[in-house]
DNA sequence: GCATACATGTAAATGGTTACATGATTGG
DNA sequence: CCAATCATGTAACCATTTACATGTATGC
């Protein structure tokens, strides 16, 4: 009767955090920003790792509110639309420290490109060298801007975390392109 | 009334493949199998780089046969239940060989180890240096056991394009090995 | 005159997961 | 006697994506 009708998630209160409100919280951490703001600096920031749609973000915002976990403030505009700005809570910072805590389960990784490889010989060689080489060309990028993004950091304290995940991906990148060109080798 | 009450997707047919049509379709390329066998060789095969649940292996299966790219036959048995064997079609050899010339979309990859280290800041030091520990070890794991399937591979002709991603698993567990050395040792 | 940046949302479809449900046979 | 293997499916849930929808201001 009174409300409590059990929708699809009510409470998120005490469950753990998704990944993408994880995220969300964690940008918010430093500072008031509108999903708009949020959108753009996951781009550069936690898109190498986990880019959520701008749609996904505007859904999500809310949510976090209702639980308490941030909070939002209308901003009018003039010559812009009006935005929302959204501001974590205590409780948010909370919710946030305590799914850094949690375990990360073994990802067991989902790659497109390996899945059609394995494949392979039902299909034209030529189209898999091509695959292969289209790879080790993103992965040439990927290490391109990661060592822009890494000549323009700050190496102060707050960067420790973030250098990490660079580092992560310089090796990923690296791995990735000496495979490459091994697999283009052997195809050849 | 006769039965075309349009679901959602009704015919496939002409649609590009999903990722887990076409690595069904990929096993059930040499030889019937059933659904249970098929979750048994993913396991030991693709499922390195692909793992559909049980469930959904279940859920894929007439949908192939639906599209014409499988068929089904059942066999009835004494002392076990009675089971479903798929066969490919040459329709689904086709649509087999067509998914694997599609290039593939560069995967941004989602990481939620680098996330939670991202924002490792807002959370306990020790915590994350234990998240980076347990990352080296299952990438130890995954070396250990490409090691072992690499060293029981038959290394013919049809193993060509396999060992291509076996190699990549055995980059990519070294990469993590050194990466989380580093990053162990930055925690310190 | 046109593209881009600013700004926020909804709707529909979907690929996928976990949990539920059942039950015989074999081997230790 | 108990666990594992064989064997298949449904139901509920859900996170996420793509497409739809709208409108102003600025800079080229």
């Amino acid at each position: 009767m009174s409300s409590d009708n059990s929708p699809i998630r009510t409470s998120l209160a005490q469950t753990t955090l998704t990944s993408t409100e994880a995220a969300l919280l964690g940008l918010l951490a430093d500072g008031e920003q509108s999903g708009y703001d949020l959108k753009r600096r996951v781009e550069r920031s936690v898109g190498y790792f986990w880019a959520p749609a701008r749609s996904q973000i505007y859904a999500v915002l809310p949510r976090l509110v209702d639980a308490g976990l941030a909070r939002r403030r209308q901003v009018r505009q003039s010559s812009r639309p009006d935005k929302q700005l959204y501001r974590i809570t205590q409780d948010g910072r909370a919710a946030l420290a305590a799914w850094l805590d949690v375990p990360v389960a073994a990802e067991p990784g989902h790659n497109v490109l390996l899945l059609k490889l394995f494949f392979g010989d039902h299909g034209d060689r030529a189209a898999m060298v091509e695959h292969v080489r289209a790879r080790r060309r993103d992965a040439e990028q990927l290490k391109a801007d990661l060592l822009e993004i890494e000549a323009r950091a700050s190496h102060t304290p707050e960067d420790r975390f973030p250098a990490l995940t660079r580092r992560y991906g310089l090796e990923y990148a690296d791995a990735l392109i000496r495979w490459a060109e091994w697999a283009e080798g052997q195809l050849a």
